[in-house]
DNA sequence: GGGCTTAAAGTTATCGTTAACGTTAACACA
DNA sequence: TGTGTTAACGTTAACGATAACTTTAAGCCC
């Protein structure tokens, strides 16, 4: 097959080299400035470079190098504002030292997401970032027999060591939690995540704070465990309408998101009652259109493009490291952010909105 | 070095022929399914490599191949719910067809747009979707010269020929500004777009409607151009504020899109003004987020979610050809979704909420 | 038993690039 | 004269896989 025939083909250093007499090689080392090459040719090869817009491939680059300056990125949902949020400032911390993100989106699914990983572990990536849907550590296993180095973002599995980034959950419960009852609510719902570490820890800090101050927890008031973290709107809706069918009512709801939240006041809204003078709701994650909805909603931040930085900065840790250091676990703190949804009384507002 | 003593380089085809004495080639074939190797054989093969967990290097497989089974997605914010869903869709297609998304955000920026570019050829990826923050067709060249087929969406070049997916912007602002006639507003404005393609015959849409009518666009009653596209909430609050400012002031405003109208119903209502009693308000996009919103947002439905899916129908339908075909454009009718808005009047709404 | 077919492998070249050496010529120095 | 240095390149062998041919051996027919 001769190269000069075919118009479309990408140029290679063969093409280069051949045109200018030289070896391979010498492109080669002028394009990664290797300093034994004289000026002259330097400048005729650089010349030839740009006259024919060569691109080195990247793929044969990362064969022999084994370095791709790939990061992949495993997220539930990329619709999911949190996750989407995420993957914006891990892309820009990653873009800056040339590393590019590849995203796969595991819908939830435990099974699609074992074989996106897989895939994604094909492609010899530099390192991985997972916020995993899988509620066992089951699919670390794989990755680490692969050798290539990951960090979990979000969710984490209790008792097994890994790099790890996200807020300190259980804080997150409590914050929400203690504000509720500060604003004067006494019958605390809550609408329950996954079984998964966010979940577990937010519910935990739910009910460790309720005991603290002697509140109860009444039948039913913590809603059905859920699977999935999509389509939480609609989820928290029908929770909260079976909520509401309770006896005494609850006055004030803690919800495991802010989708979940805005469904949740939804269903509270066609049922004629108000938010929050009859009931408060408060989510997590304070999504950017959270001050933007029917009821601006109060909401835990989470500190989401800081969790991709921390998790971008990790990452590449990982990746310039000779041998694989002790796992770390970033964890931050979470803060309140109120708004209309559960400023019951008039109480200043502790934290102002920007 | 020796491979057994490292324990965590991933396994290759080497290491396993060399477990079972046969050639790199017979593992290949059994993988691919060639027929012309022995059951036995095979069923060694595939019992060591279940046992091992191979997996394929993948950039190794696309350099002999030329086929990578990657397409990269660049768009202008990945924060934007638009590209949020278009990514969502095009990824869900994509990945029934064991082809990888790498996506790239540009936040709007040219220069950049064109570096992620000039990276994402490098990758030699089967094919790139494009919704470009250029003006002017420029980078489109070195995309042909490297002969990555690609699709365009959202935004096109006039006159420039190319693979392209997105909404009739003509009749977005046809519709959008029908409906507000219909709802009897007289003093239109127009928060405009960018100069791209869909800004440009959205803002063409919405002055031939006003002009069907013979309704006059007032002076400064279209807002002044905008460059991004990112941030649209602040330029959408900030260009409302102008037009509070206007006398007369005007009673209606279409929006270039979901997030501007946003920003601007914001600014109506911070002003004491009501929403849509005395401005009546739409956006564009359809945003899933719309009906949640502080006053439920109207909007024209660009329909998000076929234009993944068509754009990526159309990169398969690329790749798998031999010989680069005609390019396509496809263009789907936009549709009108009513809510509080812009519900000035009692008229019924002509389109349902789900 | 020679020739043909066929099943089941193996050989070799290649993809585009880099790492690790080798080579060569020119010149310096003692 | 011989040894060493250095600048400026070139050779070769990977990297992990596939494509396109061989090769081998057995089976079969006449």
């Amino acid at each position: 097959m001769q190269r000069s025939t075919i118009c479309c083909m990408p140029v290679t250093m063969k093409d280069i080299a051949r045109d200018l007499g030289v070896s391979v090689v010498t492109i080669s080392k002028v394009l990664r400035n290797h300093d034994d090459i004289s000026e002259e040719t330097r400048k005729r090869v650089l010349a030839r470079v740009k006259e024919l817009n060569y691109r080195p491939n990247l793929a044969a680059r990362g064969l022999v190098t084994g370095h791709t300056y790939l990061i992949g990125l495993v997220v539930p949902d990329l619709l999911h504002p949190f996750f989407a949020e995420v993957a914006k400032s891990l892309s820009r911390v990653l873009l800056k030292k040339g590393y590019y993100l590849i995203i796969s989106s595991s819908e939830e699914d435990e099974e699609l997401e074992a074989r996106e990983i897989d895939q994604l572990l094909g492609r010899s990536l530099d390192a991985l970032v997972i916020a995993s849907s899988c509620l066992t550590p089951d699919i670390l296993r794989g990755i680490e027999e692969h050798g290539t180095p990951y960090v979990l973002i979000d969710r984490r599995f209790a008792g097994t060591p890994a790099n790890y980034v996200g807020v300190d959950d259980e804080a997150v419960g409590v914050l929400a939690t203690e504000h509720l009852i500060e604003m004067g609510c006494r019958r605390i719902a809550h609408l329950r995540g996954p079984e998964n570490s966010p979940g577990v820890e937010r519910l935990k800090g739910y009910r460790d704070t309720m005991a603290k101050h002697n509140l109860p927890i009444l039948p039913n008031y913590v809603s059905e465990q859920r699977t999935v973290d999509v389509q939480s709107r609609e989820s928290g809706a029908e929770s909260m309408r079976q909520l509401l069918a309770l006896k005494p009512r609850p006055d004030g709801v803690f919800c495991y998101n802010d989708p979940m939240a805005m469904g949740a006041i939804n269903s509270i809204l066609e049922s004629g009652l108000k938010v929050p003078e009859d009931i408060a709701v408060i989510g997590s994650g304070n999504i950017h259109y959270a001050p933007l909805l029917r009821v601006p909603l109060s909401s835990i931040d989470q500190h989401t493009e800081e969790i991709g930085e921390r998790a971008a900065r990790l990452a590449l840790a990982l990746v310039e490291a000779k041998t694989p250091p002790r796992p770390k676990s970033i964890v931050l703190q979470p803060s309140l952010v109120v708004r209309a949804s559960s400023s019951k009384t008039r109480i200043k507002p502790r934290t102002q909105e920007k």
